[in-house]
DNA sequence: CAAGATTTGGCAATGGTTTTCATCTCAGAC
DNA sequence: GTCTGAGATGAAAACCATTGCCAAATCTTG
C-alpha cells in the first residue's frame, strides 16, 4: 500500500528462480499484446508507459519465457526475433500479415503429422519444425488491391 | 558467332548484368557445397582455397542468386542467413541435422497444399511460407544415443 | 588506345543481441 | 527490526552478421 507496491497479486511467475516485478511486467505486456513483438518494441512500449525496465531484462525474460514454454518465437524477414505469448502447452503456428503485422494462429495438425512422417522416413530423430506463414490479410488486401 | 556472344564460354551467369569471374566462383562454390552455408563460411572457404574475393561481393552475389531463384535461403537458430544452391525452379524444404549440420531435401507437397488451404480459409492473399525442419540424423543418433 | 560503364572489395557504419559487472532487492536468519 | 548472502537488474561495452560508401580495378565499345 503506502509502501512500495511490489505488486505480487496471486500466481507470480518465477522464471529465473525468483519472481520479480520486472518479469511479471514483461509477461503481462506480452500477454496484452496478443501478437508478435520484438524485444525492442516491447521495451519501447513499457518505457513510454512509464515502466522503468532495462532492455537487458526484457531479453532475459523473453528468453526464459520461451524456454519455459510460455512464449513462441520466430524471426521476421530481417532476422529480428519476435515473441508472442503462448497460453497452451503445445506449440502453434501463425499466419502473419506483411502489411499490418497482425497474426492469427492457424490449425497446424497437418503439419505436425507431416513432420512426424518425414522424421520416420528419413531416419532422423528428435525432429523439430518451424513454420512461418506470411500473407496479406483481407483488410489490407482491400485497402490496396493493386499492390 | 564468337563475337556477338557476350563472353559466355560455357554458360556464364550474369547476375548483376555482366558475368564476372567472382560471381561464377561464388556460384560454383555454392554448388560444390551441396548444402547450406553462411556467407561468412563460404568466404572463408574461398579465401583459404586461394581465391581472392571480398566478403561484400559474396553477399551481393548470394543475394542476387536468391533473387534469381538459383539459391534457397534460411536462417539458423542464431539468426544467421544460410544459402544453398537450388537446381530446380520450384522451392524446396529441407531437414537439417542439428549435430552434423547436413541437410536433406524433403517432399513438401503436403505443406504446399496445406498452406494454400490456410490462405483460402483465412482470407489472406499472397501467402508465402517458410518451413524449417531440424533433427538428428541417423548417423549422429547412433554416435550419441544418450544425447 | 581511350572513354565510359560496371564490378570489386576494404573499411566504416548499422543495429539487434549478448556479456560484463557494479548496484540493488528480497527472503530468510538472528 | 536488522543483518546478510544469493539472485536480479540495467547501463554501457562488446559482439557480429550484414549493409553502405567510394576509390581503384576491369571489362566493353568506339
Amino acid at each position: 500500500m503506502t509502501s512500495t507496491d511490489t505488486t505480487s497479486p496471486q500466481g507470480e511467475v518465477a522464471l529465473l528462480g525468483r519472481p520479480t516485478r520486472q518479469q511479471a511486467t514483461v509477461l503481462q505486456a506480452l500477454i496484452d499484446r496478443e501478437d508478435f513483438v520484438s524485444a525492442q518494441v516491447l521495451h519501447a512500449r513499457l518505457i513510454s508507459a512509464g515502466t522503468r525496465v532495462g532492455l537487458t531484462t526484457i531479453y532475459r525474460t523473453l528468453t526464459a519465457l520461451v524456454e519455459a514454454g510460455l512464449a513462441d518465437t520466430m524471426r521476421d524477414p530481417e532476422g529480428e526475433r519476435l515473441f508472442r505469448h503462448q497460453p497452451g502447452p503445445d506449440h502453434r503456428h501463425y499466419l502473419r500479415c506483411r502489411t499490418c503485422g497482425r497474426s492469427v494462429p492457424v490449425d497446424s495438425g497437418l503439419v505436425e503429422t507431416w513432420a512426424d512422417r518425414i522424421a520416420t522416413s528419413s531416419g532422423f530423430t528428435q525432429v523439430a519444425h518451424t513454420v512461418e506463414l506470411t500473407g496479406i490479410c483481407a483488410d489490407c488486401t482491400q485497402s490496396a488491391p493493386t499492390a
